[in-house]
Order: structure tokens, then C-alpha cells, then sequence
DNA sequence: CGAGCGTTTGAACAGCGTCAAAACAAGTGG
DNA sequence: CCACTTGTTTTGACGCTGTTCAAACGCTCG
């Protein structure tokens, strides 16, 4: 989805919510922005395009993929409000970005991030550490889909969302297929070890998006 | 290996082979540093140790690598002559680096750097870019790891050490298990994807560890 | 020449993927 | 309110890719 195509509000989604708002890009970092609304499934980014803005979740959650060219995908990250992303040091996006469910985004200029950083190096350290933080995430990711097995992936999955939602019931906004590709599995595979852990009872699931945990140590791998 | 435990080059290794020397850790951005000698398989940091130091390799190959508690490794990159390697944004190192054969890497304070970077914006930056050109190079490899067969994934190996070295025939510093680690593979698989590649002809094996590639389509997976 | 390590190869096995069908949930229109 | 549609999730049966275990091979270096 590109600026320029920007739909009135009274038109199809995507629509600009509001426009000329403050955003915090990072911590003591404002800058001006607008909010845009998605529907589920909809295309925020794509592969190939103009890296003109940063992105930040403001609700609902998105997700960043990358394809192979026979179509098989891998989702890199989830992004769940107040996650930024989309920021890259290329002038063309390497993933394609797209709203899970019903989701509002944040835009801010690239380019007045970039001059916050210059004129500023606390914000350019704030940014590094935006960056590092990513790179941590990837590199614990990439020994996951290394050497870990089913079901240690899908354990690892829901303790990292269980984390950030400082909560032992997390509800997923994405699909089977969506954690599947995430994890590097399918979606049967999935949903198999899934219903293992409910029937070990390590977890319980009361509807097919809402997990409680049980046994924290169980699931749990280093 | 912690720096207070240099030895003498008249004892056993590693040693330091020269002190004081300019060491260029990123374009236009000399500092000062020494350089050790290691022997082949030796530990040049451990997880957990303090990020006092940042690294580049002189000669010869390192491997930067992970384990989960159960033995199982990754390997995270192999850094060959050139590429700097060891700098993180925590106190304590996330990996550990190992020397693949006999080499030489150089040393530079990790202070040295950040103060650098603090007072260069120029200089910022030119990190920026060395820690971005490092996420960029993960995710493609995540994409290899969570998404690419056997084949597909040592193809892919060959290529990128095929390209580093400019060249269609390459050396292989390290080991089928080494390989095996990186690329999420048991060792017996890499193993038999080389047989197999001479076999059809993509690539000859005039020894174990030197690879010529004769058909850089077949080998090619995007 | 023999020891030791890395590599290759084989055979059996298992984990996960594939294909298929059924169960389930949510929304739509009669 | 209920039949119908559509998409997601679950479950089963089966097969393949890559692992495991084991043995043989070939270097290199004492």
C-alpha cells in the first residue's frame, strides 16, 4: 500500500484515520504522523517498496513475511501494538507487511526520523538499540529454527507471547498457518502439537485462540 | 579467552602477536589495537563473558556459535579475513567465537569504538550500516533455515562462500560438521548433498574441502 | 606403519509433511 | 430461527526427508 493511494474514509479500506498526530517513534522521540486503519489480511507494505515510512502498531497486530519464489513463506516477526517496524536501512522494504485482523497503523516520514537521528545522537542511540533489540530477537529465532523441534517451537511461541502479554492466557490473533510459517512448520503440525500440550495438560484451550498455560518449566527449552 | 590471560609467545597459545597497531574496524575508522595468534578449535570469547573487546579477523576463518543446554549447536556465521566480529550491545556476549583453523584476529576496545561513534556522527553511522548488512544477511538465513531443504540450504552455503571469495572455487576452512551446524543439517546430510552434486555434476570435490561449482543455476533457490 | 581424525556411505528409523476428510465456528440470506 | 456457505481447525493415514547408528575409507602426522 503505497501514500499516494490513500482511499477517503467514506471509500474501501485502507482509510487515513487521522492525520497530523504526534507519534513516539522511540522513547523521547515525537514525531508527526498519521494513523491508517487496515482490514484483515490487508497489505501495509510490499516486498520491493520504497522505504518512505516507519511504522508503529497502534491496535490489532501485523505481520512481516518474505516469500521463496515457488511460495513458500516465512513470517519474520509478529508486531503487536506499540511494536515498530518496517524500519530498514535500504531504499526498497524486504518484506512485504500485512494486518492480521481488523488493525490501525502509524506513519511517520522515514526521512524526519533519519534528521531526528542525525541532529540528535541520543535518539541515533535509541534507534541502535531499536535495531539490537531486533537482531537479539532473530538471532534466538534462527537457533529455534535451527535445532529446535516441533514442539519445543511451538513452546517457545506461546511463552514469547505469554511474555509480552505478562499474562499466562494469551489470545493469538493469527492463524495456525500464520504461527506455522513463524515457526518454520506447518499448520497441521501445529495444530497437532497444540493438542498434545492441551492433552498433557500443559495447556488449556478453551477456544481454538485462546491458550491458557499450565506448566511454564514444560514448555520450556534453552 | 579474556585478554588479562595473554600468554608469551614462548608459551603455549594464544599469543599476542603484535601491540599497538592501527586497526581499521569500519571504513575511515582506525583504532588502535593488538592482534593474537589462535590455535585451531580455541576459544577467542565465551558466552556470558564482557563485551570488552571488538573483534576482526586478520587470517584464517572464526566461528561465532550457540548452544542450547543439551549440547546442541548452532553456528551462528563464519567471519572470514576482513569481517569484524563480537560486537554486541550488552555487557556480556551472547555467543562465544572460536578459532576454525589456525588465525590471527585483531582486537579493539569496545570503548574505543563507542567513543568513536559518539563523537562522529559519520562514524555512527558506518556502524549502523556494519550492524544492519548483519541483520539483512540473518534473515536470509532464517528464510534458509525455516523454509529450504537439504539441498536447497548447502547449495545456497556454497554460493555465499563461492561469492565472498569471488570465485568458483573455493576453500573450505571448516568442517562437514561445522556446516552442518550452520546450516541446521546433521552432518551426514551435508555430507551426502556434496556427494550428490558432484555425482550430477553441479559441483567437483578435488579434495573434502575444496569445492569447484560448475552450475550455479542448479545450485540457486530464491 | 599405525593411530587418530574427518569424511563417506549404508541401513533402519522417526519426525514431520502431505493429502484428505471431518468437525467446528461465524456470518448470510431466506 | 434455520439452512447454507465459507474459512479455520482438528484428526487420520501414509510417505518422504533427514536423522541415527554403524562401519568403512582415506588423509595426515607422529
Amino acid at each position: 500500500m503505497r501514500p499516494q493511494e490513500f482511499t477517503t474514509p467514506a471509500a474501501s479500506v485502507p482509510v487515513v484515520v487521522a492525520a497530523g498526530r504526534e507519534i513516539e517513534i522511540a522513547q523521547d522521540l515525537n514525531l508527526p504522523g498519521f494513523i491508517m486503519g487496515f482490514a484483515p489480511n490487508e497489505e501495509i507494505f510490499g516486498e520491493e517498496e520504497p522505504t518512505d515510512f516507519v511504522y508503529k502498531v497502534i491496535s490489532g497486530a501485523v505481520r512481516t513475511t518474505r516469500f521463496l519464489s515457488d511460495g513458500r513463506r516465512q513470517i519474520d516477526g509478529f508486531h503487536l501494538s506499540g511494536d515498530v517496524f518496517g524500519l530498514e536501512r535500504g531504499e526498497a522494504h524486504r518484506f512485504s507487511a500485512e494486518a492480521i485482523g481488523e488493525c490501525e497503523v502509524a506513519l511517520v516520514r522515514r526521512k524526519a526520523v533519519e534528521r531526528a537521528a542525525e541532529s540528535d545522537v541520543a535518539v541515533a542511540r535509541r534507534l541502535w538499540s531499536l535495531a539490537a533489540d531486533n537482531l537479539e530477537q532473530l538471532q534466538d529465532h534462527m537457533l529455534l529454527l535451527s535445532r529446535k523441534n516441533a514442539a519445543e517451537r511451538v513452546g517457545a511461541f506461546l511463552l514469547e507471547l505469554s511474555a509480552r502479554a505478562n499474562c499466562r492466557m494469551v489470545d493469538l490473533p493469527m492463524s495456525r498457518g500464520d504461527i506455522a510459517d513463524y515457526l518454520g512448520l506447518t499448520l497441521e503440525t501445529v495444530s497437532r502439537t497444540f493438542s498434545q500440550f492441551a492433552r498433557e495438560g500443559l495447556i488449556e484451550l478453551p477456544t481454538p485462540r485462546r491458550v491458557v498455560i499450565r506448566n511454564v518449566a514444560a514448555l520450556t527449552v534453552n
